[in-house]
DNA sequence: AGTCGCCTACTACAGGCGTCGGAGGCATGC
DNA sequence: GCATGCCTCCGACGCCTGTAGTAGGCGACT
């Protein structure tokens, strides 16, 4: 009997492959050394080519583009932010709180210290919602 | 030279690994046999002897105990749920939002959908968060 | 005693990912 | 023309983790 194959990819991208992934969000197009500065910056210490290696592997697995224009290749971040971010949220949200918002939510809130600017906007979102989810609210369908 | 050492453990705990301890959390514990039912009932369907792997893996990184009474060996989560949900939740928050807690409560707020208990529930806790660092509170200090 | 069934211990393997080294190509400066 | 320096390609190593087979022990049943 051939051995099941492992399921479950780290959710398709390591840790250190998803740095990479963010100096391009945060910083644009780079080249290869660029993207070494701004890991260096970032406090991960790695090798020319150990970053060439990441962005390879991001290219093959569709998160970032590169086109040669002139000495060396630009890459570009192309899975947009918001999409990674929601789905390791997601993935979290699944593993450890059994795929439900509120618990999660409601850890970050009593476990986390905030600013009164962030709570006021927290509780301006609270608000809409409630208006949205009011029954009492036309907006709504029954 | 000696290639570095890969750093970045994935939170020491794969995600097989977690979903064992999980049932440990859920159902109390267990022998191995109880937990690999567990894991079936979860949708993952691992052979007998793969959930002996995970469990003594689980106990060498000291996740859990086990003592032998009668026949088998019961095993039993060591390691409490909380503190691993946090980690967790806290190695996700640096990944995706720079270590704030805010912005990721914003984005469970935006993407997600809330029953209006939930969201009472999330508002009382607001309000108290506000109270709290509500400046002009004697309970603070300046 | 032999066999069946359940339990643990040991071993193993493949794929993912962090981490690079070295070879080979091209441009630029001596 | 040759050394330098930067760039890319290919390959590789080692750890972690998912997944499991096999062997060996022990009690129960026949």
């Amino acid at each position: 009997m051939t051995r099941k194959k492992a399921t479950i990819p780290a959710g398709d991208l390591g840790a250190a492959e998803l740095e990479a992934l963010t100096t391009l969000w945060d910083d644009g197009p780079a080249t290869v050394r660029d993207v070494m500065h701004g890991l260096h910056r970032r406090g991960r210490k790695v090798a020319y080519t150990t970053v060439l290696t990441f962005l390879t592997r991001l290219e093959n697995k569709g998160y970032v583009t590169s086109d040669k224009s002139g000495v060396a290749y630009i890459y570009k971040a192309k899975a947009p932010r918001e999409r990674i971010v929601g789905s390791r949220v997601k993935s979290l949200m699944q593993q450890m709180f059994g795929g439900s918002a509120a618990p999660m939510a409601l850890h970050l809130l009593r476990n986390e210290r905030f600013s009164s600017d962030e709570i006021d906007e927290m509780r301006k979102l609270i608000d809409k919602l409630a208006v949205e989810s009011d029954p009492n609210n036309p907006d709504n369908k029954a």
